[in-house]
DNA sequence: ATGAAAGCGCTAACAC
DNA sequence: GTGTTAGCGCTTTCAT
């Protein structure tokens, strides 16, 4: 491996001068800079960055968890933070939780042992005691897609999102209402827009039990498909389904449709998040769409903002930052 | 921020001792040992991973490059790359090239920076001189989804699939073909689906012309809808149509329907890649599946025994290991 | 079983 | 403009 002291043998000068010419120093001049570059150039030397950041005591490393890789809601997020990122000099590190706390746990561990700069994180659980340790621990931590209330945090208002749906389905008559959601305590996201459906659904005089609620384990397809077999077995049979997340209603809609149900005759369906193929199915689904870009873009800003801030003076304490972006009602065919 | 020797000061012994209690020498006496746990259990002492790594001059870091973090084609195949990493200790940094060299050489360039101890890519173009100048400064490299020869790679057999779909829509009568295809010289990958797809065509006495493949300049949903409106100006209008990728397959059936077009009676369209959104399309996608998690999971056991290797004797430049994985056809309603 | 010294590759602080 | 010294947090080597 080359180091920078070959370089500095070979160039005829110090290890400083070649260290200041690489970081385009002014105190260095013309002349010796370029042949430095042309030393780099012929060694094909490459700048130790952890060596740098060992001494300069910051990484260039983010720390990124999300809650599952293979969910399309993350991607346009997780594409606008390493955009944010990288024109910042930053470098993503991404870990997948797969909605496991100790998955959680384990990269927020190595994360630290990384000596992360910041973090970016869609917290399994509300119960984020370890985020505040590691925010206490002097690096910056921002809540993407949750809320969080003692922190920073850029979401979506989900409760108006619930809103939004419910009043679609009250305007078109439907008075025999259920939903499809996550059997998880923790996904406050969820529980947010089930609250602003209910509460909806209840000022206009029609109160919604927990039984209307059918509990899943999982978002992905094959389970929306379970959960319509599950849907078909109530009786009286619901008009109309808010399915909390477009991954489930688009195998929920499938199944309904094989068994022969019509959609949105029979059964009225709405999804959540608006992901890039609810357009495309057999039945286009109406569902509420969110700023995913703008929400990474967001968070990636605040931590940005943070993380100067905290090279100035020591972390000042002061308002948390939460940003809650409006989402908004896609009209398809399923309802 | 606490380090290994505040930890040693508190507990009364030397750095050495705390550095070996850590790594759970059998050179440290129970009892110091545990007193020193617990000592970094007060602390809140975390380990610097980069210290570690510089002194040991190996680094915990996997780079990873695709060409596009928003194709549902690479989620299997990160998902498994990052198990495989995961339980072999190793981080896995990601990069997005988006299919733009000079993203991927930026990629390239800083991940040698923080120094990666390993790189799996799907490279942007062919010509692969930076990775060989990579891997002849140590740093092992193996090619996901794309051929290599001049290295290790793991790829689906695009050929025969490209084959298999050309077996398939003459076996069903069809007589008039068309390609929509990725104007790129580069993607070596669907360059031998066509391959496979042309020369099946021609050994069956059906000539297949330049003429008749239409190109694209990205693969996303909406530019299927476009090659929808170039493909409907083509006359005689071909019978049947091989579409590369399925994203693209999902705006072209799309638009087909939409102006009128019955798919498959009025034009057989067949996709590739088989992602997880095809079985749930208006008309559901016969296309061309690959075993995604298995590519992740051979590409990064061939990292792992490189990375091992290299570990022993010196970059010893034995075979190559060059992996083809046989892909399978679904067939489905749009035949 | 424990410790002291040296150094990984780099840069901050201070000379000259 | 350029060089010297010291040290970031850790581990290797060698001593005890």
């Amino acid at each position: 491996m080359v180091t920078i002291n070959d370089v500095a043998r070979r160039a005829g000068v110090s290890t400083m001068t070649v260290s200041r010419a690489l970081r385009d120093s002014p105190l260095v001049a013309t002349c010796t800079k370029s042949r430095i570059l042309q030393v780099v150039e012929e060694l094909g030397y490459v700048p130790n960055l952890l060596a740098r950041s060992l001494v300069q005591k910051r990484s260039p490393i983010l720390g990124l968890v999300i809650t599952e890789l293979a969910n399309p809601f993350f991607t346009p997020i997780i594409t606008a933070i390493q955009e944010g990122a990288r024109s910042h000099d930053y470098f993503v590190m991404i870990g997948d939780s797969e909605r496991d706390i100790s998955n959680q746990e384990r990269y927020l561990n190595q994360f630290q042992q990384i000596q992360i700069a910041g973090l970016l994180i869609t917290p399994v659980m509300p119960d984020t005691e370890m985020l505040e340790a590691i925010r206490d621990g002097g690096t910056p931590v921002v809540v993407i897609a949750r809320r969080w209330e003692k922190g920073d945090y850029v979401s979506a208002d989900n409760v108006a999102g619930g809103r939004m749906v419910a009043e679609h389905l009250l305007s078109l008559g439907h008075r025999r209402f259920s939903c499809i959601c996550l059997r998880e305590p923790g996904h406050t996201a969820l529980a947010d827009r089930i609250f602003g459906f209910r509460q909806t659904l209840q000022e206009a005089g029609f109160p919604f039990t927990e039984n209307q609620i059918l509990h899943t384990d999982s978002l992905r397809v094959e389970d929306g498909a379970k959960m319509a077999d599950a849907f078909l077995e109530l009786s009286p049979r619901p008009s109309s389904v808010f399915v909390v997340a477009d991954r489930l209603a688009v195998g929920f809609v499938d199944r309904l449709l094989e068994r022969g149900i019509k959609v949105p005759e029979d059964v009225a369906v709405v999804g959540y998040d608006d992901i890039r193929y609810s357009a495309y199915l057999k039945v286009p689904l109406t569902t509420v769409a969110l700023p995913k870009a703008e929400i990474g873009c967001y968070a990636m800003n605040i931590l940005l903002e943070r993380l100067n801030i905290s090279l100035d003076r020591p972390t000042g304490n002061r308002e948390w930052r939460q940003v809650l972006l409006q989402p908004e009602l896609i009209i398809r065919a399923s309802t």
